[in-house]
DNA sequence: GAAACATATTGACAGATGTCGAACTGTCTG
DNA sequence: CAGACAGTTCGACATCTGTCAATATGTTTC
């Protein structure tokens, strides 16, 4: 399956254009879910806009309000998501977004035009 | 939301840009937990490719391999979520998609220019 | 190597969630 | 009104989830 950006003329289709089967609705369910929690979403946000597209993840407890093996936990989450991408740079664990996957999720909520 | 066919010349998509505080990461994700489930996704792809774009209840157990209470349950969390609205009609409940809602979901992951 | 720091893993626990059968409510049709 | 049918609500249960303190692992610096 994939979900990914609509051509430029394509104006009001409908929403989900396609039948999932079973195996399909699991497997975006679970990105979904990966999404489906607020401090998940701050933490997409936060890398999203970032200056530098990445954050590391000393700032976040603090940032946040969680405490650090908490937000270790929704990090882990989302990078087992394939939301974004870890990449360990001496002490640090820098985040960045995974555009690749993203492009597909985020072409789901691509409104229709009226 | 769309889920179309693979299409190769996107690049780069921005992806929530937009900085949530708490109230708004709570009703994000609020919305998203709806949508994460593989039976409410299935749900809502049902009723986006259903002919007339909408789908009465007395279908979906059958069709989706759960119990009538189940299915009930599900299209609760979905109309609560603001993403199906319900029409009772005689003894049977339709359900539509909220094309309003899940457009101004859409406005959020997909904004500004990169 | 030892000490210090950044992050991950573990263990525990309260609360949420998906599921179903049973019972209830509401709507038609004789 | 009574019986049949469509859906919701309730009660119960197993499972999953977010959270933190404590502990472990890994990296750098002295």
């Amino acid at each position: 399956m994939f979900l990914v950006p609509l051509d430029d003329d394509f104006c009001c289709p409908p929403f989900l254009r396609v039948e999932l089967d079973e195996a399909e609705a699991e497997e975006l369910a679970a990105v979904m879910k990966a999404l489906a929690d607020p401090v998940r979403l701050r933490l997409v946000s936060t890398v999203a806009n970032a200056e530098s597209g990445e954050v590391c993840a000393c700032d976040l407890p603090a940032l946040l309000g969680r405490s650090q093996p908490t937000m270790s936990h929704h990090l882990g989450q989302l990078v087992q998501a394939g939301i974004l991408e870890r990449e360990q740079r001496g002490k640090w664990a820098w985040f960045r977004l995974r555009h690749d996957r993203l492009a597909r999720l985020g072409s789901l909520f691509v409104a229709a035009e009226p």
